[in-house]
Order: structure tokens, then C-alpha cells, then sequence
DNA sequence: GACTTTTTACCGAACGTTCGGTAAAATAAT
DNA sequence: ATTATTTTACCGAACGTTCGGTAAAAAGTC
């Protein structure tokens, strides 16, 4: 079993538990490795697995999410497609996001630069679009904040509640908030 | 030290670190009392610690921030005492929230019922107060929804990009959000 | 192609450390 | 003197990690 086909059975783990909750036992468990194999695809540990996993979501998102969110269609189809990609993503807002669960107690001290630039990333693509819509940088810039906000925000919602229907809200809410306003 | 000195000194842990990442080493410098004093205050160990941190934060908040709320004031002027009260909670969003870190690995099972009872009387008394606006029962549940999305958003934000700005933002346009749209 | 060597993938068992938790002794308060 | 509070010393279990070794695949040699 190759490390590719490893980090996928990581990603729910790390997700779910967090990283202090994501053992390596429960890590070996739903990869159907002992903990010396693991040890075997990652000699940095625990550590390198999450950051394995950081790595692999950020390029997924690059692929379903940021790729779409940069293509010559015009802004609003732009949009739809980064919703899409965003619904699959979260899973209609059932899994929890990595860089919300990650940047709390040590996992933020181990990996803040790489969630910083993550979310930096995501925030300047969306203000590029907006702002080719024709509108002035910082209010683009705060429509992309309020856009990240709103999803996060009703991630945690949805978590708590055990109710999708403010993820899907949320989603769909995009174009208005990130354009009509 | 009495229960009431030392809850306060745990909550702040049990923010920054979850429930699987306040260890009792940490709980126990927070407080400046070993071991085995929390454990003469709180029987019930660990669990019995976080659950009367959530109760104390439950009681802060009702006096704080729900009374506020159903004052016989006018409904701007309440959401503006709410937002006070926000604030001064969330120390302008450099404090994380609870109700989101604790909803988390197996925190989570074991305080679910707490989290989603508070969350939810939340919701229903700002949708309550909206609807006093004469706004239809769904549209203001939606708006209170929204408002809290806002909120938890806002601190996700904060924390990984180490800025209270999207934070203070989210409180201002509370009132936009509850009563102008 | 057959044989040897090296590398890869995996595992059982154990490592030292820290976890949450407890018993008994010491101290403080009344 | 009694009670309430804190501390020292300790426990079993789980933590992340490492060790020694096995079986099979890959690479190198003839």
C-alpha cells in the first residue's frame, strides 16, 4: 500500500478528532496499518501524517475549488463552480473542516503557517474575482471574508445541531454575498 | 479556593486546547493547584470539570448576553447590548468559542446535548426578537442563523489569520444582518 | 534464466513518557 | 479536636515511538 493510497484513510481521522484526538491507534485502525507500518510510510510520526494530510487537502481544494474559481467563464458560473466543489468538499457541510479543527491547542503551533496560507490563498482568489466584477479591493476583499465566514460558521452549526440545511443555506447564499450585494 | 475561584482559571484551557488537549498537567498550572486538589473539587475528574466550565460559561452568557437580549428595550438597542456582551466575550475574537471547540472528537459525545441545548436557545431567543420586527417566524430564523454563522465564522477567521478585523466586522453588521436586510 | 543481494512493506513486542486518576500523609482552618 | 484542603507519592492504561525481525518484491550478477 502506497502513501497515496494511505493520507486518504488518514484525512476523516484527523478531521473528526482533531489532532490531539486523532491517535495514532485510531490512525492505524482506519488504515488498516499497524503503527509500525505507519511508521514505516512516515518516519517523522504523527506530525508528518497530519502534515501529509494538510498537504493532500490543499490540493484537492487547488483542483476542485481554486482551479474552477480562476477560469475564463464569467465570475458567477465561477462562483457556482467553487460552490460545487465546496459542497463535495464538506460533504453538504457533514465533515468538519481541517483548518477550523487544526488550528486549536498544539496543532496550531505545528502547522499555523501552512493553515494561514491556506485560507490567504483562498481569500485573494475570491477578491481577484470580485473585484473583476468591477468592484473597489477592500470591499471585495470583505465580501470574500464574509463568504469564508458564513461557511465556517455554518459548519460549526451544522455540527452542532446535526442539521445540513444551514450548510446548504450557506452554499447557496454564495453568489449574493460574493456579488448582488 | 473555593469551586467559584477555580472554574474561572480552567475555562481559558479548555478554549485553547479542547477538551482532548486541556490535559489535567495544564489544568493543573492553570490553576496553580496539583492534581489531586482538582480532583478533591471535582470528583468527577476531568469530565466533571468541563462540564462545569460549560455551565458557568452557560451562566455567563444568559447574564450577559441573553438578558440583554430580552430587555423592553427596542430590538436595535438589545442587539447592540447583545454585541457588547459578544464582544466582551469572545475578547474581540482572540478568545475561541467553546460550544466550537468542544464539539470535537470525543468531547463531543460526551457534550452534545449540552452544546446543541445552548446553541438552540440562543437561536430561539434572537429569532424571537426579530420576529417582534414583524418579520415572518422562518425569514427571522433564518437571520438568527445567519447572525451565529457570522459570529463562529469570524472567530475561525481570527484564529488562523492572527486578525481581530473580520471579527469586529462581524459584530458591526449584526444589526444589518438581524433587522435591516 | 537462476542465484544472490538489496530494498520495500509490514508486524509483534516493547520502549520511555504522559495520560487521567487514587491513597495516604501533611497542612490549614474552625 | 475535627474538618476541609492541599500535597507527595504512586498506579494502571494509553500515548507516540522504536526495535528486531519476517516475507515478498526489485535489482543486480553470472
Amino acid at each position: 500500500m502506497s502513501k497515496e493510497q494511505v493520507i486518504p484513510k488518514l484525512i476523516p481521522v484527523f478531521r473528526h478528532y482533531g489532532y490531539e484526538g486523532a491517535t495514532v491507534s485510531r490512525l492505524s485502525d482506519a488504515t488498516g496499518l499497524k503503527k509500525a507500518s505507519l511508521y514505516h510510510h512516515f518516519q517523522g510520526g504523527k506530525e508528518q501524517m497530519a502534515a501529509a494530510v494538510l498537504e493532500y487537502v490543499a490540493n484537492w481544494l487547488d483542483e476542485n475549488v481554486f482551479t474552477p474559481l480562476q477560469s475564463d467563464k464569467p465570475p458567477s458560473e465561477r462562483i457556482r463552480a467553487m460552490s460545487q466543489g465546496l459542497d463535495k468538499f464538506y460533504d453538504s457541510g457533514q465533515d468538519p473542516c481541517l483548518l477550523s479543527v487544526m488550528s486549536v491547542g498544539e496543532a496550531d503551533n505545528l502547522f499555523h503557517q501552512q493553515l494561514e496560507q491556506s485560507l490567504n490563498h483562498w481569500l485573494a482568489l475570491l477578491t481577484q474575482v470580485i473585484e473583476e466584477t468591477g468592484v473597489e479591493p477592500e470591499l471585495a476583499r470583505q465580501r470574500a471574508e464574509d463568504a469564508l465566514m458564513m461557511i465556517q460558521g455554518a459548519l460549526v452549526l451544522v455540527r452542532v445541531n446535526n442539521d445540513t440545511q444551514p450548510f446548504k443555506r450557506a452554499i447557496a447564499k454564495l453568489p449574493q454575498i460574493l456579488l448582488d450585494d
